[in-house]
DNA sequence: ATAAACTCTAGTATATAGATAGGGTTTATG
DNA sequence: CATAAACCCTATCTATATACTAGAGTTTAT
């Protein structure tokens, strides 16, 4: 899976539309503005995520886009799926599974392929637009760290190998 | 990260020649007609991979190319960075560190996008080829079948709201 | 000498990414 | 009810990446 820069556009617009849920309707210009992302090709993103339902519309003067649940019922897989598509990184999960029953020779593979889909798909599965948002929300209850996701304020900078990529 | 045909068919090739490890150098063609690879595609992939110096060629008639290293020691990350790039679903480890850094408004998904390269790191760092070739002797685990998904005869389907990915 | 085989530089067709442009439609408001 | 604000939608454009193909050049076994 790939994150494309509109997909990292899409998360940012949505991250700002969750910073402002339940303010009403947020202009394009004011998520463009506050993201500092391009405004005309935001609007496309901005109709995609409308027209997958995750976002509500209001038209005409005083328009303007909503998240259509809260923040803390969007994941980021469903975003990064609808404008990046499939998580894993070969194919979907489905062709995946079907290759390794079919084809013998390179099961193991694509079991890797699918062990590191699965391992992408647990993480932005469990995260959502609540968890990510630096908040003061206006919302009414506030959100429950969970103890073994503890806040990681430094950068994890000791992980498996030295490599950068 | 993304797999692309390539890179899986640079896989496919370290593959095979794993699996003729030390039997010496083996002809392009021969690696192109037993992974059925387009012939002179692979060509361009095995100078790369010569060039990295994971790969060994010799010239000349009877030549081919063989593996520099055994299949233990040659792990399915260095195939992947190469052919295809950073593991990072998003630019890479170094500048997601950077961002985490110096982007305060946009930090915990930066650490999230970090999370996920970390696990794929983690399993393509630690899986080798000798892991992959190894002929249903290592199997970490047994896929279970359901009778009712056995055949499907794979098409290159869209992403839509599928929850396959 | 010759043929087998790798080496290397180009070229090509198609798709995708990352936008921009502009007219159409809806709605608040005075 | 006129008008401007704001979303809606389709089209277009440029650059780059992807997935190959072609062919001349070089090396080496026999």
């Amino acid at each position: 899976m790939k994150i494309s820069q509109k997909g990292l556009y899409a998360l940012q617009a949505m991250m700002m539309l969750a910073r402002h849920h339940n303010q009403g309707a947020i202009r394009i210009r004011d998520i463009a503005y506050e993201e500092v992302l391009p405004e005309k090709f935001l609007e496309l993103i901005l109709l995609e995520l409308k027209n997958a339902r995750m976002v509500d519309s209001v038209r005409g003067a005083k328009g303007g886009y909503q998240l259509r649940r809260p923040p803390s019922e969007i994941r980021l897989s469903e975003i990064i799926r609808l404008v990046d598509g499939p998580l894993a990184p070969f194919g979907d999960a489905e062709q995946l599974r079907s290759l390794i029953d079919r084809d013998a020779s390179h099961r193991s593979l694509y079991k890797v392929f699918l062990q590191v889909r699965d391992a992408a798909a647990k993480i932005l599965e469990s995260t959502t637009l609540a968890d990510i948002i630096g908040y003061e929300s206006v919302e009414p209850r506030r959100r429950k760290k969970k103890k073994h996701e503890a806040s990681r304020v430094l950068p994890m900078v000791a992980h498996s190998g030295a490599k950068n990529d």
